[in-house]
DNA sequence: TACTTCACTGCAAACCTTTGCAGGGATCAC
DNA sequence: GTGATCCCTGCAAAGGTTTGCAGTGAAGTA
C-alpha cells in the first residue's frame, strides 16, 4: 500500500459569482449565458464562456433544482440488482432518459421493503420522479409515497398510479399449456416472494390453466427468487413426483436444474423445467432454458416515458395562486400491460409415457375436462394485490 | 390499457415554513428539531414533530445540502451493470454506506468514456463523492474531474488519487502457472477492452509468467468483455491450436466455452479455460469454471471507506478565510491492492500427452528455462496506464 | 436584591442559482 | 426632434434550509 499526499484536491468550488466577477458582468448575465444563451449579447457570451472555462465553472445542479423545481434526474429503485432480469431494464431506461436529457440514478433495496421506503424519501427531492421496480412494500405505502414524489410502478398494479405490467399471467398459461401438450399431468409451480405481484398473477393463471387442462398443479413456496432458492427446493421437487416445473423466474429455474442434476435427476428427460424472464444466461446453460420472455427493455422505456409525460404536464412545486390550498395536481395515470412470449428451448421435453417413476407421486387429478383448452383470460382484471 | 384520472397527485410540497406556522414557532426551531433536537425544549419538540407528521413534512435534502455542503449520497459509476462482476461490489458498497448513513446512487455508462465524464459532472454537486469503477476514460481526464468532486477509483491506477486495485497480475500468474503445471505448452490470453487497466496488468503478468515457464503465449484481442465477446473468438481459439486459454473475465470464458462447444471442441478435454472474477454464475455452468476470484465485496467496502475518510477530513466547500485563495485542500491519497485467488474447478484439465491434436498448432517455445518458477512480483509497481 | 448562568428561541445572513421586472442605450420611423 | 421599439443587462426576490449571534426569561448564587 502506497500513501501519498497531494494538494491537487478538489479546488475551492467556483460559483456563478466568481465567473461574474472575472468577466465583469452581473451574475444574472452569467446565469443566462448558460440557461438562456439567446438573451445575451454574443460578445458578452463568449467572454463569459471563456471565463467560465478558465475557472472551471460548472453550474450547481442542486441549487438550480431548488429554484426551477426540476433536477433532470430519475430515480430507479430495484429489488435486487444481482438479478440479471434488471440490467436490460435499467439500460433501456437510461437510454430513453438520456434522449430526453435526463440522468438515471439506480438504487438497490436487497428485497427489503424498509430500504425501499427509505430510498424513496432519500431520492424524493433529488429527482423528478421515481421508477419503482418489483416493489416489495405494500400498495398503501406506495400510494402514500406517491404524494411525496411522482412514481411509476413496474411489475405491480397499484390503482391510481401509473403502472407498467408484464403479462406473466398469459405467459404462465402458455407455459402450462406447453407442458400439458407435452404430456405432463403433474406439474409444480415454484413460487417467488410472497409480496410479489408477479407471483400472484402467475399462480392465479397457472392454477386456472392447469384446472382447465385437467392436470394437477402443486404450488411450492414462497421461495427466494434466486439460484439458491431454486437449488433449495430441488429435493422437494423430486419427492413431489411432478414431471414438470414452472419456476417463478429463470434464476430459480437454473438453480433447480443444478439441484436436480446433483440429485441425479435429468432435465428434461425426467423433469421438464420452465423459467420466466429469458435472461441472457438462459441461452447459455445446458440444457438451454425454456422460458417465458418478458419485455424488460420495453418496460424500462415505457416507464420512463410515462414518468416524463406526467412530469411535464404538472410542473413540480407549483403552489396554487390562492396561497397553498392543499389541492393536489390533477394528472392522468395509465396502466400498460406488455405481452410476454414463451420461448421453447431444451429444458422441456415429453412427459412420462407411463406414470411418474418416483414412488411418492400423488395420484393424478380426478376429473380431466378438456385436454388443452385455452384458459379464461385473466389479464388486466386484477385488483390491488400484495398486501 | 386502462386510463384513469385522479387528483391524488403529489400534494403541494410542505416546507419547514408550513410546519413553523402550524406549530407557532420560528423556522429555525423547526430546523433544529430535526438536525439538533437536543437544542430544543422537549415540549416544543413533540409539538413540532406532531405538526410535521401531520402535514407530512420531510426536510428537503437538496436545500439542506446546499448549505451544509454534504448530501450524504455517494455516486457509483460502473462500466456495465449487466456484468455480474459488479453487483456484489455495488451491494457491498451500499451496505457499507448505509452503516455510515449514506445512500448510494448507481449509474451505468455502457463502457462509454463520454457517458462517464458526463455522469461525473451530473453527479458532482448531488453527491459527496464518486466511486469510479473500471473507468474507460483517460487518466488525465480522471485527474481533472477529481478537482470537481472527490473521487475514488476502482480497478485503475491513477497517481495522486485514492485507488482500490485487485491484484489481477498475481491472479494471471497463478492461472498461467496452474496451466503450465497441467502440462499445457501453448496458451492464449483473451484480452478485454483496450482502455482497461486490468487488461494491461493481466497481459503483463501473463507474459512474464509464460516466459519464465518457457511456454508460448498468444494474445487475442482486444475483445468486448462479454459472453458475446468470448463466443466470437471461439473459432480463432480453435484455429490457433492452443490447448489452454486465460480469459479477461468469466463472462468471456463462459461465452468461449459455449462457442467451443458449438464447434465440437470439448472443455476441458481438448481445451482448458480459465476465467477471472469468480462470478456466481461460474459455479453453475457446466463444466464449472476455473477462475481467478477477485475480492469484489472488499473492493466496494474499501472504496466507500476511503471516500468517506477523505471526505470527512476535508469538509466540502470550505472557502479559505482569505477570501477564496485558490489553494486546494490538502488530503491524503492511499492506494490499496487486494489479493486474488485461483479457484480450480472443472474447466481446466491436463494438457495434451502428445502434441496438440489440431494441425495448425504453432511449435512450442524454443527455450524452456525453469519448469514453473514463480514470476517476478509485479504488484503495485505499475505506473499510470491506459492512456 | 443583584448578578451570573443556563436553556431555549428568534433573527437574519448565507448557500447558488433562476427569473420577472425595469432601466439604459441604440435604432428606427415619422 | 420625439416617440416607439428592441436588445441587452442589472436588480432583487425567491427557493428551503442551516447556523452564528443575540435576546428572553427563569433558575441559581451570593
Amino acid at each position: 500500500m502506497t500513501v501519498a499526499t497531494s494538494d491537487e484536491g478538489p479546488a475551492v468550488p467556483v460559483t456563478i459569482r466568481d465567473v461574474a466577477r472575472a468577466s465583469g458582468v452581473h451574475i444574472s448575465t452569467v446565469s443566462r449565458t448558460f440557461s438562456a444563451p439567446h438573451l445575451v449579447n454574443p460578445e458578452t457570451r463568449v467572454r463569459v464562456l471563456a471565463c467560465a472555462e478558465d475557472l472551471g465553472y460548472r453550474p450547481n445542479r442542486a441549487a438550480r433544482a431548488l429554484i426551477t423545481g426540476r433536477t433532470h434526474n430519475i430515480g430507479l429503485i430495484i429489488a435486487d440488482i444481482a438479478n440479471p432480469f434488471f440490467p436490460p431494464l435499467i439500460k433501456a431506461a437510461e437510454s430513453q432518459a438520456r434522449h430526453r436529457d435526463y440522468h438515471v440514478f439506480v438504487a438497490d433495496t436487497n428485497e427489503d421493503p424498509t430500504a425501499e421506503e427509505e430510498l424513496v424519501h432519500a431520492l424524493a427531492k433529488q429527482v423528478d420522479g421515481v421508477l419503482l421496480c418489483s416493489p416489495r412494500m405494500s400498495n398503501s405505502l406506495i400510494e402514500q409515497l406517491s404524494r411525496e414524489v411522482p412514481l411509476v410502478v413496474v411489475n405491480r398494479q397499484v390503482t391510481g398510479l401509473p403502472c407498467v405490467l408484464m403479462d406473466v399471467g398469459q405467459g404462465a398459461r402458455a407455459a402450462i399449456e406447453h407442458l400439458i401438450g407435452l404430456g405432463h399431468r403433474s406439474i409444480a409451480l415454484l413460487g417467488g416472494p410472497r409480496s410479489s405481484w408477479t407471483n400472484r398473477e402467475m399462480r392465479r393463471a397457472a392454477t386456472t390453466a392447469a384446472r382447465s387442462g385437467g392436470v394437477e398443479l402443486t404450488v411450492l413456496g414462497p421461495n427466494a427468487p434466486t439460484e439458491t432458492g431454486g437449488l433449495a427446493v430441488a429435493d422437494q421437487v423430486r419427492r413431489s413426483g411432478v414431471t414438470a416445473v414452472l419456476a417463478y423466474n429463470d434464476l430459480m429455474a437454473i438453480g433447480l436444474i443444478e439441484g436436480l442434476d446433483a440429485l441425479g435427476v435429468r432435465v428434461p428427460q425426467e423433469v421438464s423445467v420452465v423459467g420466466v424472464d429469458d435472461i441472457a444466461l438462459s441461452r447459455l446453460t445446458r440444457p438451454k432454458l425454456t422460458t417465458v420472455a418478458t419485455p424488460t427493455g420495453a418496460a424500462g422505456r415505457t416507464a420512463v416515458d410515462m414518468l416524463l409525460q406526467q412530469d411535464i404536464e404538472s410542473p413540480r412545486g407549483a403552489r396554487g395562486p390562492g396561497a397553498g390550498t392543499a389541492l393536489g395536481v390533477r394528472r392522468t395515470t395509465a396502466q400498460v400491460m406488455l405481452q410476454t412470449d414463451l420461448v421453447i428451448r431444451d429444458s422441456t421435453g415429453p412427459g412420462p409415457h407411463a406414470r411418474p417413476a418416483r414412488p411418492l407421486a400423488a395420484p393424478p387429478g380426478p376429473d380431466p375436462h378438456c385436454p388443452a383448452g385455452p384458459g379464461v383470460p385473466t389479464a388486466a382484471t386484477g385488483d390491488a394485490v400484495a398486501s
